[in-house]
DNA sequence: GAGTAGAGGACGTCTAGACGAGTTGCAACG
DNA sequence: CGTTGCAACTCGTCTAGACGTCCTCTACTC
């Protein structure tokens, strides 16, 4: 592999030269995902700096994304992941009527092992946020389903799903599995016919306990999605809040020229 | 400041409970937006560790896109940025017909001052991806339009714009200034009336040249916005690859349940 | 009073070394 | 032949110090 040497006239500092030159070999196609980079002390020396000043350049490609570093092992250029296309049908009432949970059906489909844990169902007041949308009064409660999604056993994706206690109740979305076509089969079975929804998509990075859950390496951004549900009526039915690893998802959205 | 102790037993590693302090004093309101968090000198005296160790810390926030080091002043909460909310009837024609661009505009209404730089604008072969979107041939070669977004002076945006030459050849489309309502109203003056548009979501770490060009901080991921323009006869006509700063940005769609 | 030079404080980067902990492969042992 | 244990290599973290650049404030000069 061609990494080249540093220019000390340059006015770049020589952690961030040694990073261009990982950067553009990886770029160039000599380092492929999953290669392992030169340890920290082959730099050190093919580039006679301090240690220090090695790992600082890897850790420049660590918070890009780029890398792994792995405890014992060494540094490796990331697997690109398997991607999630949600396209913009995909809560269309064809596929609930299908009769599977939209995650499972769409990722069998594409070919990845899906599953779903740490489910948890609970009651409490609703964040402010969470209230607003669904326009609920300062005491109402609410019905609070969270989850984990995984693919091929990684994880994904965590949801949070907030419905107005009164709809919720005795259903099966107080249930772990809330039957054939999921929460909003259910909610449309209690007669809340869904007309639309609105989806607000925000990008950021993860909070030390979503990197966690999602097992995301450094450097890794998450996508929220917050997505309202309203029934024929106009009124907001839910509110289902999620967190995506990133690099997991591509969102398809179709806007109408009108 | 309530700043704790470093506890020599616990399992974390000093660097990381200094982060945590401080992390829970944001958290907590103890430091708000614009202050300055105590300097590394005084991180060093206050908790007796090396400079290194405080600055390790200080970095784990600001990987978090929690802080922002300034050289010469000191590492401060960061600021939430203004969010530009964007509707998912932005594109609507009556916003088009009322005759200006629609980031302007929509700015302007908002009560913040918008401006557009670096305009370029080329001809050449599109990418890969580009080149399937549009369905054009091997040697086809495309108008390319860039520019960057700025609000208030802080530029929130860079937007390439692909269109199959034969379209843009000749219109306001290859000048500085397209007129008013833009591509897509000069797009339609030239007969291809717009029918929907199709919006790709992704989110990842920027490159060092958008960092540069979007003045991002450590630890802001963008928001990846590809669009393609299809008429009525359901041709594509345009692909605008954009790339936001995240923290600036909300986007809003609405999805019918059909 | 305005302008300027300098000191000091702040972060940026580098050096050289130490110990710790996870991983792996090989060699010796049973 | 299988197992075990160790050595070597990897990254993780910390120490203690150096020098550089940028920013701000102050005190001095004119």
């Amino acid at each position: 592999m061609q990494l080249g040497d540093i220019n000390r006239q340059d006015g770049r500092p020589p952690s961030r030269q040694i990073a261009d030159h990982l950067r553009s070999a990886i770029d160039r196609g000599d380092l492929l995902p999953g290669d392992r980079l030169p340890s920290e002390a082959e730099l050190t020396r093919h580039y006679s700096v301090a240690r220090m000043t090695a790992r600082q350049a890897i850790q420049e490609l660590r918070s890009e994304g780029r890398v792994v570093a792995e405890h014992g092992r060494g540094v490796f250029v990331r697997m690109p992941a398997p991607v999630r296309r949600l396209a913009s049908d995909r809560f269309a009432r064809k596929h609930r009527e299908a009769g599977q949970a939209a995650f499972l059906a769409e990722a069998e489909k594409a070919g990845v092992h899906p599953a779903v844990d740490q489910i948890e169902i609970d009651r409490s007041a609703p964040p402010a946020d969470v209230r607003e949308r669904l326009r609920l009064a300062e005491d109402d409660q609410v019905a609070v389903r969270s989850r984990r999604y995984l693919a091929d056993d990684r994880p994904i994706e965590v949801a949070t799903s907030f419905l107005p206690l009164p709809l919720a109740e005795g259903t099966a979305i107080m249930e772990a599995d809330t039957g054939p076509g999921g929460i909003y089969a259910r909610l449309e079975d209690a007669g809340h016919v869904l007309d639309h929804f609105v989806e607000e998509v925000t990008a950021r990075m993860p909070t030390a306990d979503e990197r966690r859950r999602l097992e995301l390496a450094d450097g890794v951004p998450v996508l929220v999605v917050v997505r309202t549900a309203y029934d024929t009526a106009g009124v907001p039915v839910e509110v289902c809040d999620t967190v995506k690893a990133a690099p997991a998802y591509v969102l398809e959205y179709d806007i109408p020229a009108r």
